[in-house]
DNA sequence: GCCAACGTTGGC
DNA sequence: GCCAACGTTGGC
């Protein structure tokens, strides 16, 4: 059972200023359209794992803040709004194909950017990391989640 | 089930 | 904007 995970956003959507900005420093992973990643979210997350929210393409790539899983899966509502760039007309109503959880920020830290990340011989593991690794949610070790949080200064919560 | 074409991600 | 590395699609 994994108990960790790191997460990608891209800030000029939804950046940890957002997600602390919202009713209980908490929203809804929108968007994912990737069969793994959604995987992660259905099967494998419970109610408070850990996750790492990554910051992606923007001037800055990295860690800005720790966040908990705050929810049990359920269907993410963009994929039926033809107004939404997540719109999957394929997607039946009766069987959702994509499936979110809601991400509750608990921490919100100084940015542990992606270059410190690849320079930090003891993160080597992460799977975010991998050569060609494009996935937006990625499982964490829990050694790992130790050493991000040490690197932060946070507290080794969630 | 194969696989070529196409689309996407995301750092740079 | 480039492009490597993937994932998805759809014809066969």
């Amino acid at each position: 059972m994994t108990r960790y995970w790191l997460m990608k956003a891209e800030p000029a959507e939804v950046s940890v200023d957002d997600a602390l900005a919202a009713p209980n420093a908490t929203v809804a992973w929108t968007g994912v359209r990737n069969y793994q990643a959604r995987n992660f979210m259905r099967d494998a997350m419970r109610i408070g794992d850990g996750v790492l929210f990554y910051h992606s393409s923007c001037a800055e790539p990295g860690i800005v803040g720790l966040a908990r899983v705050a929810s049990d899966t359920y269907p993410d509502p963009t994929q039926f709004d033809a107004g939404s760039p997540y719109y999957d007309p394929k997607s039946p109503p009766d069987k959702p194909r994509w499936q979110l959880v809601d991400v509750q920020v608990t921490h919100q830290t100084h940015n542990l950017t992606l270059a410190e990340l690849r320079a930090d011989p003891d993160l080597q593991g992460l799977a975010m990391l991998k050569r060609g690794n494009r996935l937006s949610i990625t499982p964490v070790e829990a050694q790992d989640w130790r050493t991000v949080c040490a690197r932060l200064g946070a507290p080794d919560a969630a």
